[in-house]
Formats: C-alpha cells, structure tokens, sequence
DNA sequence: CTGAAAGCGCTAACAC
DNA sequence: GTGTTAGCGCTTTCAG
C-alpha cells in the first residue's frame, strides 16, 4: 500500500491533521513544524491521495470537456486541438486537470456527463459546440453545475457565461472587404444552421449587402459540413449558375481549402476571376495557393478565456455571469482582387 | 448533499452493501431485490460518486495522457487530435474516461504525471512522444505503473508495450518508390533526430539507398520542425546545392506542404522537376496541389489500440509486454513522375 | 443470498 | 498552533 498521511504524521511526530494543513499550505502552522512535515514527506516520497481528498474536500480541481463524438468531423478540423490547447493552457496555470469523456450518440454523451458530473469527478465543465436545444446544457443549468460554453448559447443568452466572437460584426466586415474591392456578386459558403456561428455570420453577410444596397440572393447561401468536402460542393452549384459569383466568404479555412482546389481544377483562377474570404487562420490557410485572406478569430484565446472564467466561477460560486467576446482580425494575404482605385493607379 | 447509497438502501429496504452489489453486477444476488434496488436507485436519481468508489475500489476506470506542451508545435500538427481520437475511442468502448495534463516544461509534466499516477487519478498511461532518455517512462517503468507507448521507446524495447508503424519498412518503401521512377538523387527531410520515428525512417532511407546501389550524400539528409517552417528551409538549403535533388521524402504532410509552397515560390515544378513522396496522409495531402502521394501510417490506429492495449494491461496485470505495429500504406497521388517505362510506352 | 462493520486516505470541525 | 475525531460515499471481508 502507498504511503499515506499517517505515515508522514508519525514520522514527523505530528498529528495527520496536521500534515494536512502543510499541503494545504494554512497559515497557522508554525514554519518550524511545515519544515519538518515537508522534509518527512519528501524522505518518504508521499504523494497526496486525490480521490480520498477529493472525497472528503468535495473538490477536484478537473474540468471536463465533452468531445465531439468520435467519428465526428469536428476531430479533423484544426479548431478543435487548437481550442483544446487554450483550454488546456488556461487549466495548467490555475493547476487545474482534464477530464473528458465522447459519447458516440446525444443519449450517450449525456450519460457521460451526467456520470462525471453527478459522480463529482469534474468541478465544471467546458462546453464546445452550442447546438440548438442542448441537452447536455440543460442538464448542466438544471444542476446549477458550473459551465462556460463556447460558442453562443440559442437561448437564455444572458444566463449562460460564453466565450465567443463577434461573428456578426466579424463577418460583416469580411463581405464589406470584398464590396469595398467592388464586388457585388458575393456568395456565403457557411456550415449547419443549426450551428449558432452560422447564424450570426449569415446574419453579418446581409448585413453587410443590405448597408451596401446590394439584393440578397438565396442562390448565393449555402450551407455545407464544415470540412473540405463541403467546399467542393458547395463551388460546383455556384459555378453552374447563371450569374456565378465573383466572390466568396467561406465560413472555415478548410472549406476554403476545399473550394480553392475545385475552383483550380475548374480553371478559375483565384482571386482574378473570383476572391475568397475565410475563417479560422488557421496554420494552413498561409500555406494554401495562393494563401487565404482568412479572419482570425483566436481560437486559442476563446479556450483560455473559457477555462480561466469557468475557474473563477468554480472558485466563487458568486461570480456573475458572463460573456466574454474574443477579438477577431482580418489577415490580408492574396486570395483577393485588389480595390479598384489601386488597379488604376 | 447529494443521494447516496445509503439513501438507495434505506428506500429499497436492503443493506448498503447491497446496493453496492446491485451496481457491481453482483452474481450472488437475487432478481427480485436487484430489481427492486434498481427501481428505488431511478427514482432517486441515483449516482454513484466515483471518487469514493475509487477511493475504496483503488481503481478509476480512466486513462491519463500526456499531452504535449501547450505551446509546443505538435499541437498544430493534425497527427495529435487524430491519434486522440483513437485513444478516445478504444476508451470509450471499454467506458474509461480521459484524464490529462500539460506541463510547459519536462519538470512540471512529470511533477503532473507523479500527481496523477501517485494520487491515484488514473489506472494507465499513454505517452505519446517517445523522447531519448524520457523522465516520464522511466518513472512509470520504476513505479511499475501500467503504460503504453505510442511509437518506438529507445531502448529496453523488449519491456516496454508500445504501438507503432514499422517506419523503417515505411519509409525504405517510400524510397523504392520514387527509385523505381528512375531517381538516384533522393533527400530526405526528416525531424530531430531525437525521435526514434526520426532515426527508424532515416534507416529505412538508406537501406533503400544501399540497397540500390546509390551512394548516400549527407548533404541530402535534413532534419528539421516537423511543422511547415522546417519545410521551407529545407527545400532553401536543397535547391541551393550544385547536384539539385531530383525528388524529396519528408517525413510529415505538414512539412511537405511547406516543401510544396516553397518549391512553387522558386517557380519549380511538382512533379516535373522534383517529385515529393511525405507521411501520415491526413485530410491536407489530398487537397495540396498537387495532391501528396503519402504513406497512411493509420493514426487513428495508432491512438485505437494503444488505449485497448493499455485497458487489457490495466485489467490483467500479467498481461505480457507486446509490441504493437500499425500496418501502413503507401497512397499514391500526384507528387511524383511517372517511372520511365510509362513515359515510353 | 443479504447484513454488519471495517476500512480506503483525506479534510474539517471542534477541542485544548 | 496542534491534536482528536467524525465523517466523505463506497467496497469488501466476514458472518449468518
């Protein structure tokens, strides 16, 4: 059996409580008796038992994720680990773990939760994608268990604290990059409607043509799976249609990707017969031919942000609710016309 | 306070103990009372706190990872959320659950590894980088902790279960390949000669090279980040020698994206003048233009049965030492020139 | 087949 | 400042 409080108590000639409050570090324990408890801990190598301390503190320092479901193809799009290494980052400076579980179907995943939640395993938990009528959500708030979302909650936005961008704004301002380069013809290629990101960037693009004067055609909305295989449909309509697009705001980087590759193999040069906007930044789109103009939303930043203010509000049950919006910043780079006064200079 | 066994016990009429065995599936126990306990645990809402059953139980039924360092580059590189999936998926078919720490430093992942392993937080292991000399294996190694390696440990192969491709195959493989298209002048971009990944596929390189009979040049072998940077100054330092390289095997799809966009900047043709054969073929090979002929080494896999090889580790502790390898397969796309029969034919 | 009782290792009142 | 003691909620002998 490993070495336990006691053995440390009765080496330091102490009672357990008191070894007890070395590790918790409390302040009236005279420095004489820490020194000693600790040089007795070390000399027995003794490493605290978290469950039982767990147990008995009703506390574990752990924040859990839910993943997407294995299989899902949130897994193969650079978001994920990049939000994860955030989180990750923000757990590790508040010395705090990571717990996560993947449910395959809702039902399962719900049951996990609950398992880690009513099992007292996880402190709170960090929640990824907001899907309309969340029932892991429900279950959380129905607890009154603490959680941050990531994302934008479909509803009772001012009781869940969130972490998320200003995707209306954010998108507002990819498609007035494109008008101002005297596009008028501008498609949106953006993912489930079921996804709250979509809805607030799909409201940004008619934003942004309503400012403009310019019509709003259905033809020129699209929502595709967020990965490279949506991309490439999504161009083959566009392309077929009587009035093709100039230009493109794509909700993903790896959509963007996807459409970029179908417009080469259909011979449409990039960005001289149609300009792309993207999201995300992520590390490929620098890489892409010719590199994406690409809106960098933070990833990293929007899972720092989630852990950090789901650990103040796991330490201070009082904290008020939040919303925290993580900055976001067009990064120009060549997948877009030039502004007209510039070709005429 | 939350419903425990006690409370199940009380409302079904039996003994804790009872419960207890009710949830444990226990053999030796009526159908009648454990229909009956099941029936009051429903309707109580009834579940069990984990860190108490671990607490008694000495097991916790979850699997602790090592993750990268936030911050360190393997974080970007799709391999790390692929394999993650794998893991997350051979757990969750056997119910573990995912525990997970970072540290910034190799000092402060293994005081988080001690904390996990001695506190009791997790039943196994999986590392994921199998560094020279790693403080975290060994630890686990003296502590007789259950653990898997995911790729090649550098030494004491015989007793240490690890999954892992035969990179040296893979790569010799790889080599043939674009030998049998005619090249003599191969280079090889790999990462630090620190990863034993690294030192297997150099080995398989120059196996294909000797066996060849092509004199192997040094200032053909690069080691660089295995990120797209390392491609860049790769493809810098290649082009600028005397006997140009006549095609490339890098040892990762990111990098060769990087060798891909710095070639294109230098005006040179793939596959014309150089042809290009990477590793792991994720999602990007299949979009890069022109798409990567790449060697699938199945990280999924990989991730898959390190966490089942861990699990049956974990519930059979004579389970003996294996070794694990990861069949591979060469995908071929459109990175490298057809062999000089095809061209006549 | 079921119950009683002794822990698992730690924390947190409550004493002194 | 430090010790004593009673749990935290579960599992697991040991009886019967």
């Amino acid at each position: 059996m490993a070495v336990t409080i006691k053995d440390v108590a009765r080496l330091a000639n102490v009672a357990p409580s008191t070894v007890s409050r070395v590790i918790a570090n409390s302040p009236r324990i005279s420095e004489e008796t820490k020194r000693n408890v600790k040089k007795a801990m070390e000399e027995l190598n003794y490493h605290p038992n978290l469950n039982a301390r767990s147990l008995a503190s009703q506390s574990t320092q752990t924040i859990g994720i839910v993943m997407p479901s294995s299989g899902d193809v949130f897994f193969q799009n650079p978001f994920f680990p990049t939000v994860l290494q955030g989180i990750s980052e923000g757990a590790r400076e508040k010395k705090y773990a990571l717990h996560m579980t993947t449910g395959k179907l809702e039902r399962e995943t719900l049951e996990a939760v609950t398992n880690m939640v009513q099992g007292k395993r996880v402190d709170g938990m960090i929640l990824l994608n907001s899907k309309v009528d969340d029932k892991v959500m429900s279950f959380l708030k129905k607890s009154d268990f603490p959680f941050v979302l990531i994302g934008k909650p479909s509803n009772q936005i001012e009781e869940i604290t969130h972490v998320d961008n200003d995707n209306v704004r954010a998108m507002r301002e990819a498609t007035e990059y494109l008008i101002e380069r005297g596009h008028k013809q501008i498609a949106f290629i953006g993912g489930s409607l079921d996804l709250m990101v979509t809805v607030d960037r799909l409201l940004g693009y008619q934003q942004a043509l309503m400012n403009a004067n310019i019509p709003i055609k259905n033809e020129y909305i699209l929502h595709e799976e967020f990965l490279r295989g949506g991309g490439q449909e999504a161009v083959n309509e566009l392309v077929s249609l009587k009035e093709r697009p100039t230009s493109l705001v794509v909700a993903d980087d790896f959509m963007a990707l996807g459409v970029l590759s179908t417009l080469d193999e259909l011979g449409i040069k990039v960005p001289e017969e149609i300009s792309v906007v993207s999201f995300n930044n992520v590390l490929l789109s620098e890489l892409s031919k010719p590199p994406l103009t690409s809106i960098d939303i933070n990833i990293f930043d929007l899972g720092y942000q989630a852990s950090r203010s789901l650990i103040q509000k796991i330490e201070n049950s009082a904290e008020p609710t939040k919303r925290i919006i993580i900055p976001h910043k067009l990064v120009e780079r060549l997948s877009c016309s030039e502004p007209e006064e510039k070709k005429y200079r």
